[in-house]
DNA sequence: CATGAATGAGTGTTCATTCAT
DNA sequence: TATGAATGAACACTCATTCAT
């Protein structure tokens, strides 16, 4: 699907808006306005407030699975490494595109079978699975151990960096690092959660501290 | 406060449409409905639809708190099992109210500077400064390592148990765990959820793995 | 109809308020928490917020007429004095019961077939009678002019008194009469009314200026 | 400002049903059928209730100042015909504008310091210094007499027509005239008026009666 | 292709009134 | 008799969406 300007416009002010306020929090007036748009050429362009929720999704979702075939095949490196690298990647996809991933948080909590919930669980399951395979690979290999339950460690992954994207104003301010820009902030935060959740999963995954 | 039976029941309901569909996404009429009563008595009880989130935060926060007071002086118990009964307490609060949490998570993301915020910041404060307390007193006693950074180390707990609920259905598929009852599926995370979490914690806090 | 001391409460809220806001500007719970009562109250006593109005008028009409009756047997005093005798009533009691006045004002322009219609029309009625009747006898002595357009020098007298009462404010700060309590302002107002009506009485009722 | 034929029918259906019911007795439901269009119409054009009052203000009162401007120039006619002018313009307006001016009545009543007090405030003071302008001029050239309360002379002037447009159905009523078309009796009330108070003016105004 | 105007359903809230005691 | 609790209808207003051009 190819988006003209407009309609990139639309998906990132719905995107914005979506993540501030939630779905029925954002009236299609204010992300109209936020795009610069004709209230109309929102129902004209994605059909009902609902699909271009959808649209922002597809689009986001585009490049978001984490890059794990290649670095299957790479063997000049580590199984923990490769693990390590999978880390980083996933941290910096969700610090750069944090609203997003707020929608994703909202959107998981709703029960109703919508398309949404489809994508998201496909999402997971996919990742689920790429991950799966590094971690089989180095089982296989004897670098990680058996009895791995791969889920729960996930769901420390993406929990630990979730709680702090919701958090981040809390975590700023106790730790007084408001002096720091916006940017360095963010920097802070990669580099903190990366060798936070690097030192996690080699527990996880070894037996060496 | 004390709430009348028809003033509870409109709080339970309250914080289950909340929970499921957002603030915005919850009518006061579908509120009244769940409740069963009259959509005035919304008004009529609490004033307005924003007053009644107060309540249920008011009401869910009573008894929120970690009880860690008396785990202080308790000298019977090793830090470390301090600490592994607080991730205890925890787990249970969060599994067993997990549709208020699930406000909380939604709430946390809202940037405004609702009262609601200020509740949820102060609770977060309050109970980041009982685990501090009992964190360096362990350090004191030479159990526990310098140089730990409680605030990451409590968004791993918050997070993960967080991530856990929001994704539960996610967890049970993948795990093919459809076959056990709510109760039993509960009892499940919240057992591995415990065994996981004190394991990562006593990484974490001392040298052993 | 003989009223207990808390219905007296509530008819006088209602008063102040209808005549402040409006019957439909003045809520029944304002006017039961100005008359401090419960508000049930008012449909207890009164049956309606409509039958308040009505008590209201009936209450306040009672003594509203203009006593004429023992003036027009009175044979020490002048035609043109019994009229400035009816003058000075007049202006008293609108000045006194300005509230009930300002309701009337208001109800008349209503163009429903409401009792309180029904009540101003017959006190109105019932006023002109009195007027009339002291106006002919005046006119067979041959103190007064023939051809007098009774209901037009009326509309004057009305007039000219409830303008006074609505412009009270603007006719205060043109004149800079600011400096005056509220009820010297009244005194002046009284006297300056009766002298200018007195006036323009004699004019029409007299070949004299 | 420019309305659309739309926003005029719903300034009208406004202005008819708050001079009829008042502010607070006219719903928006009722105003939108009255002027046939959708209740949301309302709001997409004035915002709110309020601003539609405020609406029918600014457009009513565009023209309704009296036009003293050339009078006072004009040197072909008397001072005293100059006033009688004035109040055929003042009676006119006030009868063709009935509803509007019943709506004043009403307003000028409430004492909230409102955006629509102050344009009544604005109104009247502005044809004030117009009348007074006029009665200096006369007073200077000895054709009227000192000492003349002229705000008390124009409060005798609005309240008359005031009175009579409110209690015209009393009027009729009592002078029989309900075999008068509306037109004819406007007609009638107009003429009436005006012989009256040019001679209640000349009197005030002059030692003449 | 694009948009201002328009719509009907829905929002949270307040209303006068009635109920149960 | 007196009242806190409760009700259904109505309130002004906003919503996502559609229409006419």
């Amino acid at each position: 699907m190819e988006y003209s300007e407009k309609q990139l416009a639309i998906i990132n002010a719905a995107e914005k808006l979506f993540a501030l306020r939630g779905f029925d929090g954002a009236s299609v007036r204010d992300i109209a306005h936020e795009a610069d748009v004709n209230v109309a050429m929102i129902s004209y362009y994605f059909g009902s407030k609902e699909k271009l929720m959808e649209a922002v999704f597809e689009e986001r979702t585009n490049n978001i699975r984490l890059k794990v075939e290649n670095l299957l095949q790479n063997e000049g490196i580590s199984h923990l490494q490769k693990v390590n690298i999978l880390i980083d990647d996933y941290v910096d996809k969700f610090i750069h595109q944090q609203e997003f991933h707020k929608i994703m948080i909202r959107e998981q909590m709703i029960e109703k079978d919508t398309p949404i919930a489809g994508l998201i669980h496909e999402l997971k399951k996919k990742n689920l699975e790429s991950i799966t395979k590094l971690i089989e690979d180095g089982q296989a290999s004897g670098s990680f151990k058996k009895n791995i339950d791969i889920v729960l460690m996930m769901t420390t992954l993406v929990g630990t960096v979730c709680q702090m994207i919701t958090s981040q104003h809390f975590y700023r301010k106790v730790n007084k690092l408001e002096y720091m820009t916006e940017i360095e902030f963010q920097k802070h935060m990669r580099k903190t959660l990366s060798v936070h959740l690097k030192n996690l999963f080699k527990q996880i995954l070894t037996n060496e501290a």
